[in-house]
RNA sequence: CGGGGCGUGGCUCAGCCUGGUAGAGCAUCCGGUUUGGGGCCGGAAGGUCGCCGGUUCGAAUCCGGCCGCCCCGACCA
């Protein structure tokens, strides 16, 4: 029963001043959800009908995969979370009960279902396991953005897998591919998966599920077969016409150049045909340099991993001390390690800084002139190939992960089980997350137009929205009113706008909230034995019939996006 | 954590510089009118101007402190 007079649909003209992103203006003018305060929100009525319809979504294909539902709390006590070393995590929420005892607020349920594990799991008989619950997760952002899309607070799905080995992890990840595929074109959206970073803990593999939209926080790099957050993806460099060198390197005056850009344009060079010269300290080891094109970017996750070790960029009297002048550093006669992006050619020419004040050199060999250590640690840029084909670079916003933990979490908290031989051995994990509001303000981002919402027709709070433009107990009116008790009956959900509002309002309402279709009856299209039948997606209307009008619509419904 | 911005009725904002009766539009309520694109007429209600303190005869306005929120960056196991 849901009549638009009685609901609780606080639609708004103006978007909240503070909005930026798309999905967080419609979301709010749509009155799906309101702020309660920075990273919090509440779930109006129909917002969270939309979030209740991703989450059966996301349990009928976990469940598909032989996932067992179950529920963990949030507020957890300190130690399981020392014990995996996530207590130092500074996002996570820590508080303190009545008695003093340290506590977390759970910001993801490893340790907890990993514990379970270790108590409940004694054989290799009993893996292997797919758990799952859907909860609130607690994570203390230090800037929570966009509306609903980064969030101090805000549900999840998290799913975690139990195998004996590597190979019964392989099977279960592969599991949770199938069905993360199935979620994402069953909701609508479109999305990549894309290969991504294993982090500073070292998971053996992982991917995210990737939906372009314009408020991502994400890139990604995109080419035929080759998906990858931008973070780890690696591609051929376009390449850089370099001018011709000498027998040796030529110092040529560069006086106040200090930037790539100053010292090319000054010098009549392409940008990849500087060197540019990255002074980092690296913990434990001290100065490095890390050389790459002038028209390139360090990555720093690729850098952490090059070195294998967290760095911090040096301060500009570190490098003075043992490099030279900031702005004219480079890597000939620099007396520290040398790492070399692998976009730089080793027999070509370039222009580096000079290690002394308004100075470059120009005809530097790396080889050459300067021992490296290769490495790939640049980010790869819109142009650059992976096998022969030129990626582009898209932002998009992550509404799910897959990561193969391996013995990560079930090492330190002991969970383990005996095989065959009476041996123990410890159990191997996958951890699986997705945000269903994630999905959501995706959709909205993906779908909208100058009107408003258009949802997917798996996702949106109401199949339909009836809107009548008759006065109270006109023919209009109860043409209406019988058409939403035959659609019901067709089983399609019915918003059914019965206000006592102008035509203009509801078209605008409806628009906004955006069901996937709206039938409009009024006096002028009943008169000709029909009501109009409008799209969201496009905008496009029919004209159905009022003879078995609820048949009709169900079928159009059917055929929609 | 660094930088920038904002806080005035439910929403969007003006007023602050230059101190002197708190305003507009939209929304709301009442009456009427209108009914295929946020229509029109009349009437009404609604604000400790984020909080605390200071200056002043007098503070939304000036000064200090605090709180909250947004954006950019850093961070994001």
């Amino acid at each position: 029963m849901t009549l638009l007079s009685g609901y609780l649909l606080p639609t708004e003209r103006e978007p909240p001043a503070d909005a930026e992103a798309i999905s967080h203006k419609l979301m709010v003018r749509a009155g799906l959800i309101r702020q309660v305060g920075a990273g919090l929100w509440s779930w109006l009525p129909a917002g969270w009908r939309v979030q209740q319809r991703i989450v059966q979504i996301v349990r009928e294909e976990i469940d598909a995969i032989g996932g067992q539902e179950m529920l963990m709390p949030v507020l957890n006590p300190a130690e399981p979370w020392r014990r995996s070393g996530r207590y130092a995590i500074d996002e996570l929420f820590k508080l303190k009960d009545r008695r003093g005892a340290d506590m977390v607020l759970a910001l993801s349920h490893e340790e907890i279902v990993t514990g379970h594990a270790a108590q409940v799991v004694r054989s290799y008989r009993d893996l292997p396991l797919i758990l799952y619950h859907f909860q609130t997760k607690e994570r203390d952002e230090p800037r929570p953005r966009a509306g609903i899309l980064r969030t101090r607070e805000f549900i999840m799905k998290d799913s975690y897998t139990f195998d004996r080995d590597a190979e019964g992890l392989a099977v279960a990840y592969d599991k949770h591919v199938t069905a993360y595929d199935k979620i994402f074109d069953r909701s609508g959206l479109r999305w990549y998966r894309v290969e991504s970073d294993v982090g500073m803990m070292g998971g053996l593999g992982a991917h995210e599920y990737m939906a372009p939209c314009a408020s991502g926080e994400n890139e990604i790099a995109l080419a035929p077969g080759y998906a990858a957050n931008v973070e780890v993806a690696c591609a051929r460099a376009q390449p850089v016409a370099l001018p011709p060198g000498g027998d040796a390197p030529e110092e040529v005056a560069t006086p106040g150049l200090t930037t790539v850009d100053a010292v090319a344009g000054a010098l009549g060079v392409p940008f990849g045909a500087l060197l540019k010269s990255y002074a980092v300290v690296v913990e434990g080891r001290g100065l490095e340099l890390v050389v790459m094109r002038g028209d390139h970017r360090v990555n720093e996750i690729k850098l952490r991993g090059a070195l294998g070790a967290d760095y911090r960029q040096a301060r500009p009297d570190e490098v003075l001390e043992l490099v030279g002048p900031v702005g004219f550093i480079g890597p000939v006669g620099a007396d520290v390690p040398i790492l070399l992006d692998d976009a730089v050619l080793p027999g070509g020419s370039y222009v580096t800084g000079a290690n002394r004040p308004d100075a470059h050199l120009r005809g530097v060999e790396p080889g050459r002139d300067f021992a490296f250590v290769p490495a790939a640690v640049r980010s790869v840029v819109a142009g650059d190939t992976v096998g022969g084909h030129a990626i582009r670079v898209e932002r998009a916003i992550e509404v799910g992960n897959i990561f193969k933990l391996g013995t990560r979490y079930s090492e330190p908290l002991g969970a383990a089980y005996l095989d065959e031989h009476g041996r123990s051995q410890p159990i191997w994990m996958g951890s699986y997350g997705i945000g269903p509001a994630r999905i959501a303000a995706a959709a909205v981002e993906q779908y909208a137009d100058e009107q408003g919402i258009s949802w997917p027709r798996a996702i949106a709070p109401f199949d339909v929205e009836i809107v009548v433009l008759g006065r109270e107990a006109s023919e209009e009116r109860s043409f209406a009113d019988r058409l939403y008790r035959e659609l019901q009956d067709q089983g399609l959900s019915v918003l059914y706008d019965d206000r006592d509002a102008g035509p203009g309002e509801k078209f605008a309402d409806a628009e906004l909230l955006g069901c996937p279709l709206r039938l409009t009856v009024g006096k002028r299209s009943l008169a000709g034995g029909e009501i109009e039948a409008q799209a969201r997606r496009g905008r496009v209307s029919t004209m159905v019939p009022v003879e078995r009008a609820a048949a009709a619509v169900a079928e159009r419904w059917r055929e929609l996006p």
